[in-house]
DNA sequence: ATAACCATGTAAATGGTTACATGATTAG
DNA sequence: CTAATCATGTAACCATTTACATGGTTAT
């Protein structure tokens, strides 16, 4: 998916700037499944601007440097809903620490034990924010993805857990 | 981790022609965490012959359309092993399926049935195929990724399965 | 015969990441 | 006063993807 379509898609959600777009990619509820950085989503906003699909609706600040605040026009609607229509790519999963725990046998037990951990950790954390966001009132396809992306980092802090003491054998000070 | 990399890694478990490397991100060991193409694949090649870290062991074939089957060197082993002594980047997890199933109620239910069994589809059989891959004498890390991948795989599918009926309420024909 | 698969490689196009540039506001 | 966070944008760089080019072998 191209940062313009991601961009609407946020749009479609209700109005927000482009500092706010990259929020829902780092920390809201598409970070478990895209990720876009300001360098995409500035330009592509100013594409969707151009070709009419959003509008400004407010800003503040002055000179170069105000905040903007984009609205998706119908004719971005339109346009988000005929990108929807087509079927999605498959999955891209690109794991450098699963690469390297493959290679388990050639690592230093000490830095092994710090990337296995830190790896644990940070799925147990994402589960964790992701069970945090509010699911009140959100949309049928909203709770669905959250759903799936709780079953997923759920599952490998699960296997992560069971699979540690067997991994880390031979490490140091394995035990926490 | 940039293509080089991954070459290098698929030929410390034996020596390999740039086609079968790719076979391995396709279907092999490889496949549910990482992804190269050819166009990835022969100048990665080209550049860590170059560089010393792989040589060419056998060939078959004529011309420029020779068979080259590459083996990793002693040089190659120690700058793979230098590249896995370093911090690994977070995984990178793109999912444009998902992205389209938080906005289920855009789509058209015939097309919203098609995605969603076509991606459960596509989960399981990713499963099956994993959990068929030969699990005899092989290395604990690589024992480990296999493990991994097929939690997450089966997690997905599971998941996919118990919500479908929720998701497709209103979907023609939602039973199979 | 014909399709599928084996097999290698290059070049253009696409698109994302990183670094840079700039500066205000808020919290400790 | 200092660090963090808010806030936007450009340009160089880097890497992957796709299309193209070529042609042999194996199975139906």
């Amino acid at each position: 998916m191209d940062a313009k379509t991601l961009c609407l898609g946020v749009l479609m959600t209700g109005a927000a700037s482009g500092y706010e777009i990259r929020k829902m990619f780092d920390e809201g509820p598409f970070a478990h499944f895209q990720d876009v950085g300001y360098g995409s989503i500035y330009p592509a906003l100013a594409k969707l601007l151009d070709e009419g699909a959003v509008e400004i609706v407010g800003s503040s600040g002055e000179g170069n440097r105000e905040r903007k605040v984009y609205q998706v026009t119908e004719a971005g609607r339109g346009a988000f809903r005929e990108t929807l229509s087509k079927p999605p790519a498959r999955d891209k999963i690109r794991s450098d620490t699963a690469f390297l725990l493959f290679f388990a046998e050639f690592l230093d037990p000490d830095h092994l034990r710090d990337v296995y951990d830190d790896y644990l950790n940070y799925y147990r954390e994402r589960a964790d924010v992701l069970e945090g966001l509010d699911a009140e009132g959100i949309s049928d396809g909203r709770l669905f993805v959250r759903g799936l992306g709780l079953s997923f980092y759920r599952a490998l802090a699960d296997y992560m857990t069971e699979n540690r003491d067997r991994m880390l054998r031979g490490s140091a000070e394995a035990a926490d």
